[in-house]
DNA sequence: AGCGGATACGTAATATTATAACGTTTTCGA
DNA sequence: TCGAAAACGTTATAATATTACGTATCCGCT
């Protein structure tokens, strides 16, 4: 179950992978949450990439190292990692990204290339904020937001 | 293909509907749009509650009363009542809205009650702002958006 | 160490959401 | 009224996600 290396990533795209499972790991320990093998190996497979990646393509990946591999396997993985911040889900792509700072609660927002598939989590406050304040005005309690911005990223334009 | 009243909406509603329709039929003359009838029955049915519905249950409906009716036929229709503003796709629910003002270009941002199911669309004139900062930033251009709160409304609290 | 409940996982089946492909019909301007 | 474009009918299938149920593993407790 160790991390090969692989000749289409760069090697800082590793390091901010094994980074990534390092916070985990360590969170996951705080919390008395068992990051099991397999939802460590989807986490991994994940954060594959900087895009947002579907259920189905982690499956194929997971599928060639551990064939009985199944949706659940992996819909249950991502319920795990999701619960614990460590994964977002992109509703408007019906797909994950791995989280960057899974360590403060926080509302995820996006921005999506359309072009290259670059997917950005940002925190601007002032999103939340005016949000608050349309919120306010209809006397309604946010649990939850989805925020998701699809456009063009600079390299794209 | 005449709007039979219903006895589980108010009246109100069903003047709502009725409007909407209405606004629909204006709009697409303008733009030279062929609200075809089964497009204005689409419509009528997504109207038909301020809960966002689900492409099959519009299709179940349908089907009631055109036993030929298939998925296509409804996501046809969306897809063209959406190009024109008339319905939104709520993409964290995998359903879809009639838009209150279509008249206009805007983008779409929710309120969406867990509680009661009712969606309400706003016009939070900060969110864009604030989107647009965060935009910025990253030299990102946005061409669309999604914005969806969810929550509780305020008699569900 | 060993029991027992809780959690995680394996596996098959199926539900839900959406699109592809291709032929026919309808519309509407030239 | 002809012909191209748009809309629609129909079948099939792709893509996404969940249910259900049995087994294995973990972990606190004695």
């Amino acid at each position: 179950m160790k991390i090969e290396p692989s000749a289409t990533r760069s090697h800082d795209h590793n390091a901010c992978v094994h980074d990534a499972v390092a916070t985990a790991v360590d969170l996951c320990e705080k919390r008395g949450a068992r990051l099991t093998a397999q939802r460590r190996r989807v986490l991994e497979l994940v954060w594959g990439s900087h895009r947002a990646v579907k259920a189905y393509e982690i499956l194929d990946d997971l599928a060639r190292e551990q064939p009985g591999a199944r949706p659940p396997t992996v819909y249950r993985a991502l319920e795990f990692l999701m619960a614990h911040g460590l994964v977002h889900r992109v509703d408007s792509l019906n797909a994950f990204v791995g989280c960057n700072h899974a360590r403060d609660r926080h509302e995820a927002q996006f921005f999506i290339c359309d072009g290259c598939g670059l997917v950005r989590e940002i925190d601007e406050p002032s999103i939340g904020q005016a949000v608050t304040r349309g919120a306010k005005k209809l006397g309604f309690r946010v649990d939850r937001q989805t925020v998701e911005m699809h456009g063009r990223c600079e390299a794209c334009q």
